[in-house]
DNA sequence: TTCAGTGCAAAAGATTTGCAAGCCG
DNA sequence: CGGCTTGCAAATCTTTTGCACTGAA
């Protein structure tokens, strides 16, 4: 996946270069991974370079934004795992990835009903777990 | 619906002052509404009384955050008005309401199968309108 | 009167920007 | 060499806090 990354990183005119590679590493190990987690895992990168790396996946599509709970958090986009949803739990703050055709097919019902074009969507899901229920 | 929540206010031992009802009803007005369009429209009052407004509407649960493209907005709970996701034009900017009961379903099977207790959960489709396809 | 509510100013936190220096092809 | 990348420091923007003052019951 990294060979994918930096490949496509490539073709758009960007260089794949050791620190971005850093960056998508931590994202990829602790996703979703909150912008401070990032910068705290690489005291040797500046926070400026981290916003705009990350600015930069976004941009092409190398990684998204969710929002789990009350902020946002970075995690790879659809094409370099699979499409998933979260649920959050509210005490031990477990962040569960769930996979969902029922609710995949029901959100393409819905907007072909509308008319409209989905281009992405997030579905965040807070509660809790079956362990703190 | 402002009598409603007077009450509600009063029953929890706060006071349903002007300014809290002035907040309220910027929400209910432009909402999904930002925290700037909410303090632009009321230049009277402090950013510092929006803030502690808003965090207050949310904790008794009149309010909550709904994330809209990249940024947060505000919009009145499920209590006060019928619970619904929205559809975000990437063009025009417009925010559609839309009432998915297959999705409700469909996210209330996901959350049994994992034996997750769900207490709210939100879905924003990014895409093009209609009108902007 | 009394205590919740508010304004103000400052602090804290998050993100962006300009520019000079560094690194990669 | 030449241009993309990065660090640094400052600027912005967003949100929070302490404290004194105001307003509602």
């Amino acid at each position: 996946m990294q060979e994918e990354i930096k490949t496509l990183l490539k073709e758009q005119g960007f260089t794949p270069t050791k620190k971005r590679l850093a960056i998508l590493d931590v994202i990829f190990k602790i996703q979703p991974a909150s912008v401070n987690q990032i910068i705290n895992s690489l005291p040797e990168i500046d926070r400026a370079t981290v916003y705009r790396t990350i600015d930069l996946f976004i941009d092409l599509n190398i990684a998204k934004k969710v929002y789990t709970g009350f902020k946002y958090r970075i995690e790879l986009g659809d094409s370099f795992q699979e499409h998933h949803h979260h649920l959050t739990c509210l005490r031990c703050k477990t962040v569960m990835d769930v996979q969902t055709p029922e609710i995949e097919f029901a959100i393409d019902q819905t907007t072909k009903n509308n008319g409209f074009r989905p281009m992405r969507h997030d579905l965040e899901i807070i509660g809790y777990c079956a362990n703190c229920s």
